[in-house]
DNA sequence: CTGCTAAATGGACGATCGTCCATTAAGGAT
DNA sequence: ATCCTTAATGGACGATCGTCCATTTAGCAG
């Protein structure tokens, strides 16, 4: 669904299959029904006949663009990865640069709508797994936890005097923490509460590094 | 490789196909064949010539005991959970009553090498993934947590004087954690420390519920 | 032994997998 | 208009998927 949008002015009519070329469009295209598929029906589901059948493209498109599935998965994992720091650069742009507030950004941001949504669980759960068999994958899944350990670490390190073994501990436990609300998020994507997240985590923080991360 | 044992004075010689008939251990042959494909391999590449080549049965074996492909991996799911929950009473049965103690035991028990182990964490993941799009599945999903969040939530309650509030977000956030430490397990097994986990949760704890939990 | 029942086999089957390529079509260059 | 490059198509291909069943075999009753 996501992948058929049209601008207006754009190359190619309404409906009907554009007969114009767009090979970036495509490109596009294929990697947003990748991860589409990934989301909805699962990385076992997610065949050629599948992707090609979301994007309205051509079968060939894939071996064209991407040399096989396997580059257009990792491709898309990438893809993926890119717009998680993307969004979270975004955010983390609008907090101060306070060791609190940076910590308080993170946790925000890796709970708001824009990065932790059904979608986006779903096709995380997905790479990650994947990335067990997956060299090529492994690589972007395993990024983000370093980058967000680094940020969180500096944070703590400043508010515990430059504690480093406990200082590592709260990084960890509050990676944690966020691993397990994504998980509580994905497999229960109803009656889960962004508000109390944040409130938990907010509650555990203040506990172990005082006078800080107070919940509201 | 597990699912090819053999006691001594079983039915069946030593190599090669027995030729004798065991219909109860030929199901629990390809159960456990199934969980290791799942955890070696993923769930992906987990197909019906894969188990039978694990199980070193033969092809029909599959529809024959559990009518097919998706009865196999649910009955495996069953079994995978009740394991679980046998393994997870066993540790219980021997702590002792009192509400910290049984909080603490969980959450030893939970990060346990019994319980917590490079199959288990690789099933779990797999089959979570699946719960998503097969219902049948996500019922031995989903009861897990259940069991442990009313375990854990009574004593909590008993230790906080009856705040239910409280005692539901610490619930929660005593869950995350445990979920976090499995995907950090899953992710990093060589680098992940159980006694680091367990401080890293115990002085969490501490913070959040004074005077109980003091890290070691 | 001769029947009978049920466990077990393994290949046939159509469907679908991912890859590949001969062919068509589009957009410039000349 | 003609030629050339390349985007794009869609079907052919062998491999493999999961299901099913005719056949064989083990174990026991008579």
């Amino acid at each position: 669904m996501a992948a058929k949008d049209n601008p207006g002015g754009g190359p190619g009519g309404g409906d009907g299959p554009s007969h114009t070329r767009d090979p970036k469009r495509n490109r596009r295209i294929l990697l947003e029904a990748t991860l589409d598929s990934v989301a909805e029906d699962g990385i076992a589901e997610t065949t050629v006949s599948a992707i090609i059948k979301r994007a309205g493209l051509s079968r060939g498109m894939i071996h064209l663009h991407f040399g096989g599935k396997d580059g257009l998965l990792v491709a898309a994992a990438e893809a993926f990865s890119d717009h998680y720091y993307a969004e979270m650069d975004r955010q983390l742009a609008l907090a101060g640069d306070a060791p609190e507030e940076v910590i308080t950004a993170v946790i925000r941001a890796d709970l708001s709508p824009e990065i932790m949504n059904e979608r986006s669980v779903a096709i995380w759960h997905g790479f990650r797994g994947e990335a067990r068999t997956n060299a090529a994958i492994a690589r972007y899944s395993d990024t983000r936890d370093k980058r967000l350990r680094d940020m969180i670490f500096r944070g703590y390190l400043a508010l515990l005097d430059g504690d480093e073994r406990i200082a590592n501990e709260v990084t960890l436990g509050t990676l944690a923490l966020l691993e397990g609300m994504w998980t509580d998020y994905m497999t229960h994507p109803t009656q889960f509460s962004r508000d109390t997240a944040a409130r938990i985590i907010a509650r555990f923080l203040a506990g172990v590094v005082p006078g800080h991360f107070r919940p509201g």
